[in-house]
DNA sequence: CTTGCATCTGACGTCAATGTCAGGTCTTAG
DNA sequence: CTAAGACCTGACATTGACGTCAGATGCAAG
């Protein structure tokens, strides 16, 4: 499976692909003549980076992340915990903040729905 | 009140508001010597928009919505009426995948902990 | 009056993930 | 074989919300 197929596959772009790659958080074969070789599995890999990008993880954290995933050893796995525990709590937080904003934003919908209603009248 | 203060008493950077100021997001009044002052009101503007800014709105957007805030009209109320459900409904996507993202970390914090005990049983 | 801190404008720096372009090589369908 | 399209590396461009710096001016305390 070259690049561009996995791009499609995994919904992302080519450049992203290769910019996984540069950070550590994709690895390809290659082609006698260069070109980057996948298997199927990456595609999984991949939808994966994403989820944690959708957390908010920075590619750094993630590489930090996917090698605890990939083969476990004492050193990263409590390195990892730490790293899981934190994001988690990042996670929980933002999303607690989000909530906020949207209440705070439903406030800001009834003062504009009576607006609207009391400009209609007119 | 002069900027400082009022970055201090908002929480902000000075850049910050002075930012906002550029964006149109807040105004000043400019003392004879050109320094801008503000009204304690400003302070619950500031955070205002640093809400919104938490809830991931851009300054554009922000900028958009709040005339309709300060001084409705047909036109602004209708605008922003469409401007405020897009973005609560992003919101609430958003909401959405990171509490995805939070239970993907979470499967990871369990494999993690297995990891671990296995480890340690060594 | 001076010293030192706050403020002003304007401009360039930053960071992260990606877009985009250039110039060259590979692969594949016809 | 050839042309088109995918791929390669390397590099510069982009976006947004600021940080930071420079050089000038304002302001309050001693």
């Amino acid at each position: 499976m070259r690049i561009g197929d996995l791009a499609a596959r995994a919904g992302v772009s080519v450049r992203s692909l290769r910019y996984y790659e540069e950070q550590g958080l994709l690895v390809s074969t290659r082609s006698p003549s260069g070109q980057r070789q996948y298997t199927d599995k990456e595609i999984g890999r991949v939808r994966f980076i994403q989820r944690l990008y959708g957390a908010g993880l920075s590619s750094r954290t993630i590489a930090e992340l996917l090698p605890c995933v990939d083969s476990p050893t004492a050193q990263n796995a409590d390195a990892a915990w730490t790293q899981l525990h934190q994001e988690r709590d990042r996670i929980t937080q933002h999303i607690e903040e989000l909530t906020q904003a949207r209440d705070a934003l439903d406030q800001l919908i009834v003062i504009n729905r009576e607006h609207r209603s009391r400009l209609a009248a007119r």
